[in-house]
DNA sequence: ATTAATCTTGACCGTTCGGTCAGGTTTATT
DNA sequence: AATAAACCTGACCGAACGGTCAAGATTAAT
């Protein structure tokens, strides 16, 4: 049963609508007025392909999660924790790079307790992180990496790929206002993969 | 010319209540009735101390910078890049920890852009990072640390030890819907120091 | 004791918010 | 060509927002 073209439209007009203006401006301070506006469309027409602004945002945050577990791929793919983890590690910087909006979004929503998603991060995501967490653990069993916790290295990996996006304007502030340049951030990229796997032994 | 006991205590009374509103909804969700109820004072009386939302909002925000540029003290003190990115790691854990709302509101600003403390991140905050990468080259030079680029470097700190106060939520999500305990959060802390310091070539 | 300064507060104001709805227009179906 | 379904939108609504103010209460200074 196809949706018509109209509504697909419109629908991701608006979504890509509502993506930029919760990033600029958080949930609360975003309005539906604001992201019509950004829309081009009457805000009485965003009402009708979306009930309410929270089922909007619900959708925006379905979208960000599920690009947040396809970035797992590559670790799943690779057989060694170098390998693996810097796959890892880079497509996560790369989705930073790439769509930090999103990533602003989502973690508005954690530093607001995650008040929408709980249940996603108890159920999906805490499954996700157990399937990871246990190739860390035949990789620590088999000494290719150090002894660890392995829920540990990945909020680390998490933290430190995440910020680039997140704290884009703090770093931008203390690079003679300047995003970081590609080559800028291929240096950062390279170095965190760098830092990260020398750090827990998979390297020299 | 010392202010009136009056006013000293209700000043820490709304700062105080303003901080966890402001954390805990974010700048545009954070109501004035809400931090006056959470004070127990009626809400023209913040206007009587703080003229404006935004007033009030800037001060909780230059109190959180203080604590900020502080946990650097143990960074400065100590001669050798273990001790002092130790110490300094260290502290800034301890402050996640330990105030992890101040954490979550400086999170907030930097992710909406840093309206209001742009000036702030350009000025002191970017000079006070020169002072660091300047120590962190030398330790380079010498031969202490493998070569990287310092300002990298701190921003990895940065992410790791906030990520625990800003994502508190995310993780109490994994970890069977509790609070890190203290035993944990100490493993964190250690695990945390151990990856930098051997990440950078400053351990074995 | 008197005056001045500071502090307190309920009631109120203009603005903007998310959301609704009736009625018109366009598109799809037969 | 006719009917139905889907789409569009200006005007409107009650609620909540930040902020104001006048009048009273309390504290400090003389």
């Amino acid at each position: 049963m196809r949706k018509n073209q109209i509504r697909i439209n419109n629908e991701r007009r608006i979504l890509a609508a509502a993506v930029k203006i919760f990033a600029g401006y958080g949930y609360q301070g975003a309005t539906m007025r604001k992201i019509a506006e950004e829309a081009g469309l009457p805000k009485a027409n965003l009402h009708y392909y979306f009930q309410t602004k929270e089922q909007l945002y619900r959708q925006v945050l379905d979208g960000i999660f599920k690009d947040w577990l396809a970035a797992a791929n590559t670790f799943d793919e690779c057989e060694e924790p170098v390998e693996a983890l810097r796959g890892y590690i880079e497509t996560k910087m790369d989705l930073s790079r790439k769509r930090p909006l999103e990533s602003r979004i989502w973690a508005e929503e954690i530093l607001r307790g995650a008040p929408l998603i709980q249940d996603q991060l108890e159920q999906t995501l805490a499954a996700w992180l157990d399937t990871r967490v246990k190739r860390i653990t035949v990789w620590i069993n088999k000494g290719t990496i150090q002894a660890m916790n392995p829920r540990i290295l990945m909020y680390m990996i998490w933290a430190v790929t995440q910020h680039f996006a997140d704290f884009e304007s703090q770093i931008r502030a203390l690079n003679q206002q300047q995003n970081l340049s590609d080559e800028q951030f291929a240096e950062a990229k390279k170095q965190v993969v760098q830092t990260i796997l020398k750090g827990i032994g998979a390297l020299d």
